[in-house]
DNA sequence: CACCATTACCGAACATAATTCGGCTGCCGG
DNA sequence: CCGGCAGCCGAATTATGTTCGGTAATGGTG
């Protein structure tokens, strides 16, 4: 993992579609040594894969919410089969399990204030394991590169 | 946006670098039509771009955090501000921008517990503007893409 | 119902890029 | 000093992206 390997992961993470001459112009190195070197990264696992961008208004989904959940009991069998649930519903975007006084926060997008209201009501709190439920708007989510551009 | 739109985006957020005879072949079109989709979809701005994805393990920041913030007092400027310095910070990974008891939930990834200490008590308790942090740790993210496999 | 205009689609030709592979170079251990 | 190994390179090959003129389907209009 040398500066080498950082920078194509950096550029690779900007723009996905970067072509091999590219990266390997950019790095100053042949084409053929930049594509073994790609392959090199994905194979050591740390270049996990490529996936493109899409914008939630275009699908209607341009409101989101972050819940915050409470499982009970918080066992291990409660929560893993909590968060397939959870995993297996459309409006979610990504789920994270925690510490803390929370289980569980999950990331949704969905169409408008009432599609909201009934994925929590309808859905989640359907649900016995559900001890409590904070919703809250999202504003804004900025997602941001691992690695910092130069 | 029809059926096809949303398989081409369907395809390509399960893997960005599928080539566009792939795709074609898959959707039983023509590679040139199904080029022109993508290129509207582009300017559309329903297709936003493409990005690799990158093991956090590999870089060495295989501990995650969401870091839960209320800023005092939460006006624009107060907020905006708060938001450019955490945006700027290399620990994070996202910053969402929140409604109700919290106004930020950052989510970070440190190199072990000694980093995330020191990010929450170095860099973020420092600021003056800083009224409330709430620390979780993250056992596991579970990210979907947001239009269901078939 | 016939007409035109518009749009989406196709396939072949052309341009560009990915991929392979044999050989070269430099570095390390013996 | 000298194998042996790993990384790199460039040219040849293969595959892919991209353009463009023609054609069929669509939908609105007199």
């Amino acid at each position: 993992m040398d500066e080498l390997d950082s920078a194509l992961l950096r550029l690779l993470q900007q723009d996905g579609r970067r072509t091999n001459r590219d990266l390997a112009e950019k790095l100053g190195i042949a084409p053929s040594t930049c594509l073994e070197r790609v392959r090199a990264l994905r194979e050591r696992g740390a270049l996990l894969g490529f996936h493109a961008e899409v914008d939630l208004t275009a699908l209607n989904r341009g409101l989101q919410a972050m819940i915050a959940v409470r499982v009970r009991p918080p066992t291990r069998a409660v929560i893993e089969q909590f968060q397939d649930f959870v995993a297996r519903m459309p409006e979610v975007l990504s789920v994270f399990v925690l510490t803390g006084t929370d289980d569980f926060l999950i990331h949704v997008a969905v169409r408008d204030a009432d599609h909201l209201h009934s994925v929590v009501l309808d859905k989640l709190t359907e649900r016995q394991e559900l001890a409590d439920v904070r919703t809250s708007v999202v504003y804004g989510h900025l997602r941001k590169n691992v690695i910092e551009p130069m």
